[in-house]
This record gives structure tokens, C-alpha cells and sequence, in this order.
RNA sequence: GGUCCGGUAGCUUAGUCGGUUAAAGCGCUCGACUCAUAAUCGAAGGAUCGUGGGUUCAAGUCCCACCCGGACCA
């Protein structure tokens, strides 16, 4: 065993899909960030060492197209593509460790040494095999004849198909196909959630095919490092160059990098499932490393009910709704919205409703009109008190929050919010049940009033540090309302017992969740 | 064309092994309250559970076909 900076406590290895530097980043890379990002920080208020890893897929020749139209090299082309992917993480605050990228000379060098590494290892797995097909540069892929229409690729009418015939190397995928196949039979929850499961069953059943694995014309890619039998040297094809990052970003091959791999969790989309459960196992196998713990497939957001798509002018600027109420709230409608292990919708109408009945109305209200309480009745400092039996009610949901946050039975961050929501409303029905405004009108019942109100500002507080996760910036304008030490997001998310916040001195502020203006509404 | 997933109140969804009047939130309507961000609390209304067959004493829940949406593969 080699050192690690904090050898006692349990580390986890999160990663996402890295993006293609080919456009801005939307809606869909969005919703992954996110959601990676609250798994990341509830991890890490559980106690985790956690390592989030994001990143670009750099190479492909449609990045050098893209670039040589525009009129610039590939690389400063995709450093541009890059930056601002990174600046919308900063903006969304996406907390990740490390952002890889494919055109990194580390990379690189580290595709080739696991290419190698198959290749002593098991030299029958890549092999030359020639080629004839009608190749589409937009899919960059030879096109079965279903898909062409009038000698063009459906998917790109704009680009003419070119008949190419090549030799390649090949991976001999179909040799894996009874290691995957025992790999989920012994290992089910590998790939969740079942739905995508079921997807890859059905396509082991049918059969592996191989699959190429370098290719010609390929300049913009990592040179594939064996030469081919007529002295040509190819470029490693996308997905041998794609998949390895979350390998290579742990310092692969160099020593150490098995303090991090393998990977505790790949979060993707449903897409590219195929890709992670199928031939990412099998080169891992085949290099005779081990295997990611999970791979979690999520859903898609759909725009106000339609298909996203650039080409369809179904999209939404990014940069706008995150300025709409803030990076906080966006991230928080997202993720309420959308079920994180399927399909979702997402619409400016929902964003409106949802903001302002979850976050203005319910918890918003309920913080200010406590905090408004403790500062009228006690000067502003929470009282001492025993806790109501009314308070138990919400271990449950605590329960319901901890299960959807914590991998047990899948990634539902949507349950996971759905269990503060009805934390707060249970606060606000408390609070109305008690009357405590009425309460404080009779000096005798002083005790009653003390009591009321310390068991709204724990709950609001225990709220406070179950949302950290989702709204790590609005959290702590509460926190800091509440009059609590530290930052809600230092807190211990799975010791809510713990909290007491006898004593706290309260402060009200601006509403942190304010109302939207009526003319607001779109 | 094949495989997989989904189609439940206006909207978003829950409905475990098939079993009493199909559940919740939001929105709409009415009532209450006044600590609070005209917020909150309560109540009412609102669904032929995609369509058509079938199995069963009993189906949203199982089977078949079809329609619609999505993903992947070819």
C-alpha cells in the first residue's frame, strides 16, 4: 500500500462523462455537472475523501474541421471550447478536483501505455482487418445503407459520404462477451438503473461484434502506438482515447495512480451507456486492471416537452437561467425536476412554480418568519428547550433523504429533495398548529413559546444542512442568518442529531429566497 | 427494422407480491390566521390510469396487438 493524504478516511472516486469540445456546453452537460456535484458534496459531508473528475474529449476530426473553418489550429480551438466549459462550472459551482482534458500530454502517454498493456497482455485482442464502407466524417463512422438517403447520411445531409476502404486495428470485443455477461450476472447494480441494465442484457444476448480501434485520416487523436503491417501509423479511435481519462487522470501508468483507481462511480448519460458497461470493462480486463465500482446512467431534460437540440432551435442559454435567480436555485429546480434516473422536463413556467413555492414560499418564508419570532419574543438569542415529540416526524424523511442521496437504491437526488420539501412543510404546519405568535401573548405559557420556537430553528437548521449539497451558496446566507457557527457546509450531513442550536444568536437579513416580482413571470 | 424504457387528475409524479371509494405536490376555488417574503394553515373540486382485446372471483398493476414519446443498435 502506498501513502495517501488521508489513509483513514473512506475515499470515493467520483467521475462524468468528459464533454466533446465541439459546441457550448448546454442544458444535458448541465444536469449531469450538477448532479455529480451534489453527490460530490454530500460525500464529502459525510466524511468521504472525494475526488470529482469532469473534463473534454478534445480529439475526433470533427474538432479539427470545426477548427480549420474557423481558421485556427485544433488546440487553440479547443482551449478556447474549454475555458468555457470551465467558466460555466465556476458560474454553477460545480466543486471538482480536476479537469481533464484528452489533448493533455499525460493523457496521451497514458492511452498508449494502456493500449500496450492489452497488447502484451493478451496479444490476440488487436488485430488488422481492412474495411469498406461509405464514411461519414459528421458521425465520424461508416454508414450501413438503412441510414443514407440519396447517397447522404441522414444525420448529416449537409456532408457527402466518402467510400473508403481502410485498414485498421481491431479490438477483439466479441472475446468478452461471456466475462460481461458473468460481470453483470454476479454484479447486477455494476450498471443501474435496472432499465439500462435490461438495455445491455439484451444487446450481450445478440452478440459482440469487435470493433475498430484506430483509424485513418485520424490526425487530431492520440497516435494509436502499434504500427500497422504496411508501416502506417494510425489515430487512436474515439472511444479508446475517450474512456481511459477517468484512468489516466489518477496518473496512470506512473505509480500511485492505484491509490485512486479504480473509480467508485461513473456518472453518464444513458447515450453512451453502451460504451462504459461494455468496452470500457472489457480493456480494462483485457490490460488486467480492475474494474469501476458502478456506472449510473441518468435520463435527458427535455425542453418545455421537446427534444433538446441545437439543430432545432430547442434550447435554453445556460448563462441566462442560472442569472434568472441565481446558480443555487437553477440547480435546485433541475434536480427537483428531474428525476435523476430518467427522463425529465424542464421549462421557464416550472422554474417560476418551483422557485417560488419550494424555495420562497416554503423555506424561505419559514426561516424568516421564525427568525422574525426569535428576534421579537427572546432578543434574538434560541432558547433552551426540550424537543417536541411533534420533531420525531421527521426522521423518516432524514431516512428518505439518506437513501436517495446515498447510492443504496440508486442515485434519486430528486427523493432526496422531495424529503427536505416535506421537512419544511411539516415545519410550517407545526408552526401554525402551535400559533406561537398567539403563545407569546400570555407571559404564563413562556416555556411553551421557548419550546416552539428552538424546534424550528433546529429544524430549519437540520434543512439548512441537508440542501448544502444543492445550494451550497444560499445555505449559508441562512446558516449565517441562523446566528450558527461555521458553514452549513462543514457540517456533518449524516449527524443531524447533533445539531442544537441553543444559544445561536439570530439575525435577519435580506429574504434569501425573494419573491419574484409579478412582471417576472415569462 | 430490432432491443429497452416511458405514456396515471390542467402540470409534474407515486402507485411494492394484481385485492376495499387510484395517492401526493403545484396550479385553480372557498375558508382560517396574521409571526412571516400578499407568505402560511385547512377544505373542496379535478383521472373512462395511451387504445383495443385477453387471463382472473378481482388489473393502473399480468399477457397480446396497436398508437405516441425517448434512448440505443442495425
Amino acid at each position: 500500500m502506498t501513502t495517501r493524504s488521508k489513509p483513514d478516511v473512506p475515499r470515493f472516486y467520483l467521475t462524468t462523462a468528459i464533454d466533446y469540445a465541439n459546441g457550448d456546453p448546454h442544458l444535458g452537460h448541465a444536469l449531469e455537472k450538477i448532479g455529480a456535484d451534489v453527490i460530490a458534496r454530500y460525500r464529502r459531508q459525510c466524511g468521504d475523501d472525494v475526488h470529482l473528475l469532469i473534463g473534454m474529449d478534445e480529439h475526433g476530426q470533427k474538432v479539427q474541421q470545426t477548427a480549420a473553418k474557423d481558421g485556427v489550429a485544433p488546440q487553440a480551438f479547443t482551449d478556447e471550447i474549454a475555458a468555457r466549459f470551465q467558466a460555466i462550472w465556476a458560474k454553477l459551482g460545480i466543486s471538482y478536483d480536476q479537469f481533464i482534458r484528452t489533448t493533455e500530454p499525460h493523457h496521451k502517454a497514458g492511452v498508449q501505455a494502456l493500449i500496450r498493456m492489452i497488447a502484451e497482455r493478451n496479444p490476440d485482442d488487436f488485430y488488422e482487418r481492412s474495411y469498406t464502407g461509405m464514411y461519414c466524417v459528421g458521425c465520424e463512422a461508416f454508414k450501413q445503407d438503412a441510414d443514407i438517403v440519396e447517397g447522404k447520411c441522414v444525420l448529416h445531409a449537409t456532408r457527402t459520404l466518402e467510400e473508403v476502404e481502410e485498414r485498421n486495428w481491431f479490438f477483439r470485443l466479441s472475446k468478452y462477451q461471456g466475462f460481461l455477461q458473468h460481470l453483470l450476472a454476479t454484479n447486477p447494480s455494476f450498471i443501474e438503473p435496472e432499465s439500462r441494465r435490461n438495455e445491455i442484457l439484451g444487446l450481450l444476448a445478440q452478440g459482440l461484434d469487435d470493433i475498430s480501434a484506430s483509424r485513418a485520416r485520424l490526425d487530431w487523436a492520440v497516435p494509436f502506438p502499434l504500427v500497422l503491417s504496411n508501416g502506417e501509423t494510425q489515430g487512436t479511435y474515439v472511444w479508446f482515447d475517450a474512456l481511459p481519462n477517468y484512468l489516466t487522470a489518477t496518473g496512470f501508468p506512473e505509480p500511485g495512480y492505484e491509490n485512486r483507481w479504480p473509480a467508485d462511480l461513473h456518472i453518464i448519460g444513458k447515450d453512451i451507456t453502451r460504451f462504459h458497461v461494455v468496452i470500457w470493462p472489457a480493456m480494462l480486463e483485457a490490460a488486467g486492471l480492475p474494474l469501476p465500482k458502478q456506472v449510473w446512467a441518468h435520463g435527458f431534460v427535455q425542453l418545455g416537452g421537446e427534444r433538446f437540440s441545437k439543430s432545432a432551435g430547442v434550447k435554453l442559454d445556460l448563462g441566462e437561467a442560472i442569472d434568472r435567480y441565481g446558480a443555487d436555485a437553477f440547480r435546485y429546480v433541475l434536480l427537483r425536476e428531474v428525476p435523476f434516473d430518467s427522463d425529465g422536463n424542464f421549462s421557464w413556467e416550472r422554474f417560476e412554480e418551483r422557485y417560488t413555492s419550494d424555495l420562497a414560499n416554503a423555506f424561505g418564508n419559514l426561516a424568516s418568519r421564525a427568525i422574525a419570532m426569535v428576534e421579537k419574543y427572546f432578543d434574538g438569542v434560541v432558547p433552551t428547550a426540550l424537543r417536541p415529540e411533534a420533531e420525531l416526524d421527521d426522521d423518516t424523511d432524514v431516512a428518505a433523504y439518506h437513501a436517495g442521496m446515498n447510492g443504496s437504491r440508486g442515485w434519486l437526488l430528486h427523493e432526496g429533495l422531495a424529503a427536505v420539501s416535506r421537512m419544511t412543510a411539516r415545519a410550517n404546519e407545526y408552526t401554525a398548529a402551535t400559533t406561537p405568535w398567539a403563545v407569546a401573548k400570555d407571559p404564563a405559557r413562556a416555556a411553551e413559546l421557548e419550546q416552539i420556537l428552538a424546534s424550528l430553528i433546529r429544524r430549519i437548521a437540520r434543512q439548512t444542512v441537508l440542501l448544502a449539497p444543492f445550494m451550497p451558496t444560499k445555505v449559508e446566507a441562512v446558516w449565517a442568518q441562523l446566528g450558527a457557527p461555521g458553514t452549513a457546509g462543514a457540517q456533518r450531513i449524516d449527524a443531524l442529531a447533533e445539531l442544537e442550536p441553543a444559544g445561536w444568536r439570530v439575525q435577519k437579513g435580506e429574504g434569501v429566497f425573494p419573491r419574484p416580482a409579478p412582471a417576472a413571470t415569462t
